[in-house]
DNA sequence: TGTATTTAATCTATAAAACAGAACATATAT
DNA sequence: ATATATGTTCTGTTTTATAGATTAAATACA
């Protein structure tokens, strides 16, 4: 079976795909990385980390249809599932409960 | 090289390294992960994850003195380092950002 | 019509992280 | 001495993460 918890990249990709509710898809997610966080992810990895969200029920997939705008393939269109709200509120919520552990020292005197 | 990102795991041990301060090691950090989780994480998963902080620089370690307790072999103790505040610091940080921008509908209505 | 352009998914291969548990080491108690 | 407790280190496997080339499908326009 697969893994019980989101994995790094896993949580991003599906925050991405919950704060669009409904129209989030491959090349969108790639571009919302980079605006929403600095990095670089490539197609490649994006697609991957799809197919395994969907394998594990996290989110649903399908096509789109034409586009209205200027050419190009159709989408592939992602929404999250309750599943999928269920483990990104887990994961929160599990990281929220140490930080109020961890002693101020954290934040640095210089 | 290795990643730039914390992967999921690495940044739940290294949560609860910095939660106890300069005092953690591995069996440590094992009963920890179960006690504030519920989850069960192997000793194996565990010290894998330890050396590849230290490879990071995210923590420091060596091997502690004699115990006064029961018996047993020497303690390796771990430290969070600067680096590794700031790197929870900033994963934290990212998280908390994209947070804010899901529409409240995360929170379901049955 | 047909070919260039745009948009986007899918495929292939590799590296890194996560995982499990056996084996080994080093204390103390008796 | 040796049994027991505590803890690390080692070996191997599975799952995630990564990169980028290739393929596909739509529109524009010559």
């Amino acid at each position: 079976m697969f893994k019980e918890y989101l994995g790094e990249f896993e949580e991003l990709v599906l925050l991405i795909i919950a704060k669009h509710e409904d129209q989030s898809y491959g090349l969108l997610i790639c571009d919302e990385i980079h605006e929403e966080t600095g990095r670089r992810a490539t197609i490649g990895a994006v697609h991957a980390t799809v197919v395994r969200l969907e394998k594990k029920g996290l989110i649903e997939t399908d096509m789109g249809g034409a586009t209205n705008e200027r050419g190009g393939r159709r989408k592939r269109l992602i929404r999250i599932t309750d599943a999928g709200k269920q483990s990104l509120l887990k994961s929160r919520d599990m990281k929220v409960n140490l930080w109020q552990k961890i002693p101020d020292l954290m934040i640095s005197k210089t």
